[in-house]
DNA sequence: CGCAAAAGTTTACTAAGTAAACAAACAATG
DNA sequence: CATTGTTTGTTTACTTAGTAAACTTTTGCG
């Protein structure tokens, strides 16, 4: 099997259009001139692809530059309301559906409980409903929508864009893509949590653009999304990131997996309960609301109880000890640490450094930037990111096949 | 900081070049007509583009076509003979230097030992030398050099291609890039063993072309070359692949990298030396001859000697359950183990692959193919398939640009 | 032999760039 | 306040690497 690629006129138009609105995205506001000579265009081309733009409604025309001399520029600008986007957020108890419009402002948001004890079907069935108002409230907006993305902890493969097993909900082989891109008529991607928290990471995270990065969840599951010379890493099936469940500890308990010592039962966040529970830190149990266990930590870590520091010390340890295995696979020059956990790993960051520095060689990790995570959205940013960046590589726009 | 590119006319060009030379490249000899159908572009152009080509002398006009009916094609090929490529392969006892045209058929080669106790200035000059007889040879037989390629067990620094840290040799910061490309005025790449291991498995494999493969290079060190998605993961500093100073066994022994309990140093040739003299096993010990004790070894695990035997499955444990994690974290679609420690590790593949499965989750490797490489040359085939590759991307040909 | 069929070439055309000239809009300056 | 210089955006003439379609060449076959 070949490359089977050729190329004619009609690819150089749409390889500079891309690179206008790639200019647009990184630097704001910019006047044809400007992109011209940053792309190393004539200002006729720009003209001539910015008109173009214009038309599509893709950009707009916002004011003038204030230049020093000469004429000013009138800037080009990406229209945030070209078009929307909508992002979907399957996590352990919880769905969340965004509606923003291209220029990421959220316009509409809702969430759903979702009890431990639903099935896959029932809970896409409410989630359906969700989208539809999405979509709907976007039409009435005048906003086409430019594709869905749905970000779920588990493997998605890439070829069908289907759940296919879910290490921690039980969900197996539901073919979501086809069934949503059928019955709502836009783009569906679906992607792994941890992937789509990468996406955020390199769009948003501490060093936006970061080309080789990685993104690591820490919740009920655990698993990274990893950022390789700028293109995520999703491997044969769209499966890779699945750390949680690399071996770890030589005599652990049983994971959900049905392995044991895996990575994830040893600083998941059953894991960090359980140790608290056993060192006797009278942590509320899990049913009796969502994440009030962990909101329960952080206080008595920052009251200074040491029960709980010397848990989040050795889990700390635990942490930084794995992520050293990660980093001299694929060197990453900075990791961010997101996920339910991210509150209570803040409080040791500087331990997991250590721990992370103490286990990888020398200069491998020497200028690597660690940083936990303090937003609560990353996956559903990261989501909207993905539908975004889809957009931009392939531009809602006419270039005359030749 | 954004993409910054252009594109114009000559783009289209050199993309369309590129395309045929790919053509040629995956499925041999074509005719003009036969490579334009494939990739969709008119006689014309192929035309066009192949006497380009020919005046470059980077195909030839071989035969004729077999067709049934018709006109018969004028067979196109790569000119093996349009230049030439040289391999350096630094290994931990000995370095082999190879020329070969560009039809990766060897013209030369020549071997030095390399006693451990020789510092790298020292090596190299001699290397140097070495690489000068080939140069010498090229231009004698009128094969332009398209560059040369070094492997090397160690920490490459890919801006700047240094030898920058060698977990086993020690070599520390040595310009090797720069210097020879100033010396002999030819590109030079240089690039971990691993990871030319890891191009020869893409090009020369059980599975030629695979996207996603895993290389793990077993010998005295222990490293990975991985293809994500059809290119080879190096990382921020090209790093990348250093999975044998994992963290692996809970009480390991000191590794060379002063850590315990490297993955390395559970199953690397000192430790299976190690852990079959501890047995009682009579193999030779290091200073008898390089590679003495593995052949031994061989030799009486094909006996059937229980000692060994049961050595070679412990190990193949930790192997395929260090490879698990691997496959998690990348999720290759194939394996190729090579390395000084293959022979061995054939006797036992079916145990690494059970081991391997049983630490992976469902699905994750359900399809995966894995192979021990029976192969003497993987790292110095790898260096050419490296070089042959940068030459098919860069083809050696003027394009008028606009 | 004449004809169908395919390969390779030639010719006229086209689109998306370039370079250079031009018109417009501002700041600075005497 | 008019002039000058500077920069922006547009227009015009040109180039080039494609395309489509006709033409030429070379084979197999009835």
């Amino acid at each position: 099997m070949s490359t089977k690629q050729r190329y004619d006129r009609s690819d150089i138009r749409r390889l500079n259009v891309v690179s206008v609105l790639d200019q647009l995205r990184a630097n704001g506001a910019m006047s044809r001139a400007k992109i011209a000579t940053a792309l190393g265009l004539t200002r006729a081309t720009v003209s001539n692809i910015a008109t173009d733009l214009l038309n599509a409604s893709l950009i707009r025309e916002t004011e003038y530059d204030q230049g020093d001399a000469g004429r000013p520029g009138l800037l080009l600008n990406l229209n945030p309301n070209s078009g929307s986007m909508i992002a979907v957020d399957i996590d352990v108890d919880r769905i969340s559906v965004v509606l923003a419009n291209v220029g990421m402002e959220t316009l509409w948001r809702e969430e759903m409980a979702l009890p431990g004890s639903v099935g896959a079907d029932q809970a896409l069935s409410q989630v359906v409903d969700l989208v539809d108002q999405a979509l709907e409230l976007g039409r009435s907006m005048d906003l086409p929508c430019r594709g869905i993305c749905v970000a779920w902890a588990g493997l998605v493969k890439r070829e069908d864009g289907r759940l296919e097993y879910g290490p921690t909900s039980g969900w197996q082989h539901v073919p979501l893509k086809s069934d949503w891109e059928s019955r709502f008529g836009v783009s569906v991607h679906v992607e792994n949590e941890a992937h789509v928290g990468a996406i955020w990471a390199h769009h948003f995270g501490p060093r936006p653009g970061a080309q080789n990065l990685v993104y690591l969840s820490v919740g009920a599951g655990l698993a990274s999304g990893v950022f390789v010379d700028g293109v995520l890493l999703r491997g044969k099936q769209g499966f890779a990131g699945q750390v949680g469940h690399t071996f770890f500890a030589d005599n652990g308990v049983k994971c959900s997996c049905g392995k044991y010592g895996c990575w994830v039962t040893e600083i998941g966040a059953a894991a960090v309960q359980r140790k608290l529970l056993e060192a006797g830190v009278p942590v509320p149990d899990a049913g009796s609301g969502r994440d009030d266990w962990i909101a329960f930590a952080v206080e008595r870590a920052k009251e200074g109880d040491a029960d709980v520091l010397q848990i989040l010390s050795s889990v700390a340890a635990q942490l930084g000890s794995g992520l050293a295995s990660l980093v001299q696979t694929v060197n990453p020059s900075i990791i961010v640490v997101g996920g339910r956990l991210a509150g209570l790993m803040t409080l040791v960051d500087s331990e997991i450094r250590e721990a992370l520095m103490a286990a990888t060689l020398p200069y491998m990790a020497e200028d690597i930037q660690l940083v936990i995570s303090q937003s609560e959205d990353d996956r559903l940013r990261g989501c909207l990111a993905l539908v975004f960046d889809q957009m931009m590589k392939h531009p809602p726009i006419a270039i005359g096949r030749v």
